[in-house]
RNA sequence: GGGCGGUUAGCUCAGUUGGUUAGAGCGCCUGCCUUACAAGCAGGAGGUCGCAGGUUCGAGUCCUGCACUGCCCA
């Protein structure tokens, strides 16, 4: 790796290099540890993404994230696993191949069967990696040997051992109810695949004929087209309104059919007109009254939502046609009495946006409260924890009130339900395909045509991917997994089903308990849950926080951004933006910032590498697993001091990290590299490295070994420039393979240097106070202008004399000469608690200017005196502050006294 | 209808269990091509923390109400 790198830098030259180099040295493979093993375990899985899918914000921002978390605890010493795959998407890849075929003039059904599975399976394999390879470009450090895929025949295989095992236990059960139907996907879908939203629409009232009487009675609905379904008008028990109709029958308008009017708590006296038409077939809440008045569920409709024979006159047409014509028929023959606006509640089909039809059709369902019983309780009482802590209740709330699951999907991609079916109406459920049914003998069998929905198998993935069902070593060593990271929308989707099958089917299992331990969760008793901890990150929104869409045309491209600033620039942008619980609105200016911050590291090293190149053989100390920094010997006062900023930027950055702070540390680190290490203490070991001498080679020596640890403190926010100025560090002959491999900064106590850091402070003090004066003074930015400082303190004079050529240096000055006497009255002074500086200079300084600024700062310090001394001088406070608040605010009050004073005397200099 | 969140500088956002003087990036103003970096350097302006009460020695932080706003569920 040669030292002389270009000027600016270009990110895109590098980052394709590093991450096909990760790749290729499989440097984050995991093989199955032999027994033995002590190193702490981390396991993460990655969610797994659509085949169909494409990156966006969200991918990027989970797989930010994530990197960030693997990559730091494999620096750690962790035995590190993270497992990557992708997901089948049943409906969405069925759509996305139907399409293709759509364009070739041809169809689903016309192919068949088995056609249609192999041109899916021929559709994945031209496309279906697209998603990983842009995962394998953002530098994720996943397993890729390890990569799965939820159709792979291992997966499969455990998903019919998993149905199987349901069905015997009695919580798979196959019956006929009403359930969310997207006529478009030809499918069932589950209550938490429909969108629901609220348009603008009508509502009807309807005159249904009382039988034998002259009387109407009139009902209120949003759906007249259900009406050849209608198989009940009911009204509430206590609506005196309609007492005198109880247990007559009304004529159903345009049927001519009769039909009970019935009591029932459907039916709110305060909607509408009172009474409502019951459709059992039709309506989820109809369904249920007419099982609780035994109504005949009458089907008026078709898997595609037209209307069929028992709709009579209106067979054939549309929902929507439907409509249209049964309130003209209705209008034509007088029944209809009023159609009012009105906000009407819509279910949309999540994959396609079609409003979903409630329909009536056998179905699989899984009966989920013994399920999610011990779901509730493992995280209830802390055996799986959720970050944000707000997200928990959420959870809880959700699973209180959850409903039976429909896992039956009518598609033909995807596991399909292992039960077969005799014509002696015998069903079989079984791991293979039986030879005969048990009951009759018949060999004739048809395996169900229903698959199952896509959250089955991928809630099954913390233990499959880890050869589950039988019971391998790679289970006790990763199982549980350690964190998930995820986005809230799948919560419920796939969180949820996660732990629920997780608890079920893993009950029983022990980690291997040195692992266990080695790894910090003794405190957790079950095994069986499929993660200890859950990161719920925040939604990815535009600059104006618009959530992005496709049809608002507000989406941001990842893989753009990237193109123009760089995978690294794009998640620190990312890191830096997710504080917990918070949505990010991405914002470009963030990421140009941090491409500058790249920029700014690039630089360093490129100067750093001039000084080494000139100064000659000076690497960096080789890094132990020690804490702090093992080559760093400090000689001056800017030494002790960067070494203690650095310690301290560490303990920061791995406390934020523990706790999934991710902006914390991500904004640690940019001021520790940019904000300490380039603004001063690169300027400040300038002189030293000018020389050519021994002081020189030390003072290279330590920036070579500071700055090698810096990098492994940001590797796993950046990791390709890190990765690349690393292995320029040593010269193309770096002691690992990769940075990614070398441990993370551990703070080490001793290299703290509280002393160093109060001193630093001052003299920063100093030289910042003389650069402005020098500008508030006009003076022109070459010239170098003579100073004096006064300080009362000896010790102070002690330091400002040992650093002259930095405050030379740095503020621009020279003949700077210490006086006896207080300087804070002149015009072109500054002063602080500490010391007086004053600039000697022929132009004047802005009077007027000055002592307005001087008035604002008295002003200032008057009221904070006040505030103090309410304080101080307060019983209740003194007795019940902390000590340390306290102090603080004495040490506070005495600087303030001094201040005030040296304010008062230049004022009144001044005149 | 039920639940959860947000409102802090011109913009986008931080501000962990209440504790001295509320921060950052971008933008803005002034001056600099100081041989690592103009994707840079130095200096500066800018906030009654949505409103009204309350608890406390002390509130951006806790409580109540209100206003506006977003999301999820039914």
């Amino acid at each position: 790796m040669p030292h002389d790198l270009p000027k600016s830098y270009e990110p895109g030259a590098i980052e394709a290099r590093w991450a096909e180099y990760w790749i290729k040295e499989k440097l984050f493979s995991v093989p199955t540890p032999p027994p033995g093993e002590k190193r702490p375990v981390f396991t993460l899985l990655l969610p797994p993404p659509n085949i169909t899918g494409r990156l966006h914000m969200g991918h990027m921002l989970n797989q930010t994230q994530m990197d960030i978390i693997v990559r730091w605890h494999r620096m750690r010493g962790f035995l590190t696993l993270w497992l990557p795959g992708t997901d089948h998407a049943g409906i969405a890849t069925q759509m996305m191949v139907e399409r293709q075929l759509a364009s070739e003039g041809t169809k689903r059904v016309d192919l068949g069967r088995e056609k249609f599975e192999e041109r899916v399976w021929e559709w994945k394999r031209h496309y279906g990696g697209a998603i990983l390879d842009q995962m394998k470009r953002l530098g994720a450090s996943v397993d890729w040997d390890r990569e799965y895929f939820t159709m792979d025949e291992n997966l499969s295989r455990a998903v019919r051992e998993v149905f199987v095992r349901l069905y015997e236990e009695g919580l798979i059960y196959r019956g006929k109810y009403i359930v969310n139907w997207c006529p478009r996907c030809g499918t069932a879908i589950s209550d938490l695949e429909v969108k629901h939203e609220e348009v603008p629409g009508k509502l009807y009232e309807i005159r249904y004929p009382v039988a034998g009487t002259k009387e109407f009675i009139t009902v209120a609905t949003t759906r007249p087209e259900t009406i050849p379904g209608d198989t009940a008008v009911a009204v509430n028990e206590k609506d005196e309104r309609y007492r005198h109709l109880h247990g007559k029958k009304v004529l159903l308008p345009l049927m001519n059919r009769g039909i009970p009017i019935i009591t029932d708590e459907l039916a709110n006296p305060e909607f509408g007109t009172g009474a409502v038409k019951v459709t059992p077939a039709h309506d989820p809440n109809d369904f249920q009254a007419g099982l609780r008045h035994n109504l005949p569920q009458i089907d008026v409709m078709d898997e595609h939502a037209h209307m069929n024979q028992n709709a009579g006159p209106y067979a054939g047409l549309s929902r929507h046609a439907a409509r249209e014509q049964v309130l003209k028929d209705l209008r034509a023959q007088g029944f209809l009495a009023s159609e009012k606006d009105y906000t009407v509640p819509l279910g949309k089909c999540d994959r396609c946006g079609t409003v979903v039809e409630p329909r009536l059709s056998t179905q699989w369902f899984i009966k989920i409260p013994p399920l999610a019983k011990r779901a509730t309780e493992a995280v209830e009482n802390g055996e799986i924890t959720i970050v944000p802590e707000n997200y928990k209740q959420i959870y809880l709330n959700w699973m209180y009130n959850i409903h039976d699951w429909c896992i039956s999907r009518q598609l033909w991609w995807g596991h399909r339900i292992p039960a077969w079916h005799c014509s002696c109406g015998e069903i079989i459920v079984t791991r293979e395909a039986p030879a005969k049914c048990p009951k009759c003998g018949n060999s004739v069998l048809k395996q169900d045509t229903d698959v199952l929905d896509t959250w089955f198998s991928s809630g099954l993935l913390p233990f499959t991917t880890l050869g589950w069902p039988e019971k391998t070593r790679d289970q006790q060593v990763f199982y549980p997994t350690t964190l998930l990271i995820t986005a809230y929308e799948i919560l419920f989707f796939w969180v949820a089903r996660m732990i629920m099958f997780g608890c079920h089917f893993m009950q029983g299992h022990k980690q291997d308990p040195a692992l266990k331990q080695a790894s910090g969760w003794c405190d957790r008793k079950d095994d069986s849950v499929p993660f200890r901890q859950v990161y719920i990150h925040a939604l990815v929104r535009d600059a104006e926080r618009q959530k992005m869409s496709k049809t608002k045309g507000n989406v941001i491209d990842p893989l753009e951004i990237i193109q123009r600033f760089g995978t690294d620039a794009t998640r620190f942008t990312l890191a830096a933006m997710a504080a917990p619980g918070t949505d990010i609105a991405f914002n470009e200016s963030r990421t140009e910032g941090y491409r500058n911050f790249a920029n700014k590291i690039w630089n360093a090293a490129r100067f750093m590498f001039m000084n080494v190149d000139r100064i000659g053989s000076c690497g960096a100390g080789a890094f132990a697993r020690a804490a702090g920094i093992a080559g760093y010997a400090p000689n001056t006062l800017e030494d002790r001091w960067i070494l203690s900023s650095f310690n301290r930027a560490v303990e920061d950055v791995n406390r934020a990290l523990t706790t999934y702070r991710f902006h914390e540390a991500a904004n640690r680190i940019y001021d520790f590299f940019w904000g300490e290490l380039c603004d001063w203490y690169l300027e400040l070991i300038k002189p030293r490295l000018s020389q050519e001498n021994d002081k020189a080679k030390m003072a290279c020596v330590n920036l070579m070994s500071l700055f090698e640890a810096s990098l492994r403190l940001l590797h796993p926010v950046m990791p390709f420039i890190t990765e690349e100025i690393w292995h320029a560090i040593y010269d193309g002959n770096p002691p690992l393979n990769s940075i990614a491999l070398a441990p993370y900064p551990q703070a080490d106590e001793e290299q703290l240097d509280p002393v160093a850091e109060s001193q630093m402070a001052i003299l920063q003090d100093l030289i910042v106070n003389v650069r402005n004066l020098r500008a508030e003074l006009k003076v022109e930015q070459k010239p170098k202008v003579p100073i004096q400082i006064f300080t009362h303190d000896p010790e102070i004079r002690t330091l400002l004399e040992q650093n002259i050529n930095a405050i030379e240096r740095l503020a621009t000055a020279d003949k700077i000469t210490f006086v006896d006497k207080s300087l804070s009255n002149l015009p072109a002074s500054r002063h602080t608690a500490h010391f007086d500086v004053h600039v000697i200079y022929e132009k004047k300084i802005d009077i007027a200017a000055e002592r307005e600024r001087l008035k604002k700062d008295l002003q200032g310090y008057e009221k904070e005196i006040a505030n103090l001394d309410r304080q101080l001088s307060n019983e209740q406070f003194l007795s019940k502050a902390p000590s340390h608040v306290i102090e603080n605010m004495r040490k506070r009050r005495q600087e303030l006294e001094i201040l005030r004073e040296k304010t008062k005397r230049k004022l009144e200099e001044l005149g």
